[in-house]
DNA sequence: GTGGTCTAGACCACT
DNA sequence: GTGGTCTAGACCACA
């Protein structure tokens, strides 16, 4: 479910942060679900707890999990996402640095829209409708 | 010509190193332009020489900047860029990420490509062919 | 009657305690008055037991309600309030806190206590007296 | 400078976060000043450095500090501040819930609303214009 | 059982 | 020198 890349320049918290935005963006969890509890996903992912706890407690900040005190931790229902002016700006920035990086490499300007419009098969499916 | 922000998260050195990139994108900077020296740039910029360098040293890797020796530092030939292969699944990860994010901020398909397309007119224009 | 947000930062117990202490503010229940068993209020709540049981501990603690043997739990007349010194300075410490994050957040003494006045207004009505 | 109380129910690296902000709204610190490196203000306080990072982060998400890299920590100009709106709103419950309590201690609505502006006199002081 | 807090101590990237 | 990340292991409050 969660593949780790211990030599990777982005921190494990971050990958973990990711990983589970993407399963949430692939409806693979969805709202309600229960996640792994700290301790349980610590010692799948052979982490430190707290690697994990620090995690969760970015997405929840980013409104993609919530916790219900003693209960455990949940998908939260996709609502206004909070900053979300802030991290639209942010999306367009690094848009920005991955068009220079694609034109770099080569690549025209037809290439890299049909790159973008495959990657996004993966995260809009019709079948969600 | 270069704009700094020392309060942002991704540091000094992958600042200029992507301000250059987008000069030379943007044909600002053509093969063959000299770049300002390591000091010259350092005291422009009033940052550490060390990071100017450090800057210098990625671009050389990345094949954007060639330096010649007693001339100076100058773009480079756009030819085949150095790890093409790696830098390209990197890019598609980042394409990744940054589409999982735009879905979690509640975009659609068409308009998340249409936010790509119009980032995409300012690196690739139709005057430069 | 109560309104419990699991997902809140302030655990259920406490939410309890503050609703029920907001009850009495508003004079929605007044001296004598018989309020829910343990066992009824956490049916209806859907929350342990033990969850109430705590609240009712502290709510006793707090002079509001009191228990009569075998006859069950009322609201406590308000006579002279246990451990006011204290709970009154705790108030202004918390008052103190409120008012910086106020200033924080841009607001101007006027309107910081014209906010004030308006809370007031539903826990102090005229037509008490 | 900062004054923690090891036994208090608020954790220490909240009460970093509360001095600091009393601190900047007293303009005892303002815009530009220096705060305390990690390290220094953990060996001040006698905590973990952990604890006073905590702390930092929480402040740079309030927007309060900003962390210039490899320089070092410094207050920030007040701008508009992040997450404004659920900040006000959490501001508003909060006061009620002083409010009952003031009641509850056997205030009348004038005694409350005088503690009030005595407490305002020490945050927004004239002579700051 | 759950997550939250704290300590001690280590390593790394950036300037 | 700065802050950021991670580990190991402890204690506590909540449900």
């Amino acid at each position: 479910m969660f593949r780790l890349q211990e030599r990777s320049a982005t921190p494990i918290y971050e990958q973990i942060v990711e990983q589970m935005k993407a399963l949430v963006a692939k409806n693979v969890m969805q709202s309600g679900d229960k996640v792994p509890s700290v301790r349980e996903l610590s010692s799948m992912l052979v982490v430190n707890p707290n690697t994990v706890s620090k995690a969760y407690q970015e997405l929840e900040r980013q409104g993609v999990i919530e916790t219900l005190r003693g209960k455990g931790t949940f998908i939260a229902e996709s609502v206004a996402p909070p900053m979300a002016e802030e991290r639209l700006m942010k999306l367009k920035d690094e848009m920005n640095r991955i068009a220079v990086e694609a034109k770099h490499l080569g690549l025209e300007r037809e290439e890299f829209i049909e790159m973008v419009k495959q990657a996004c098969e993966v995260w809009w499916r019709d079948d969600e409708s």
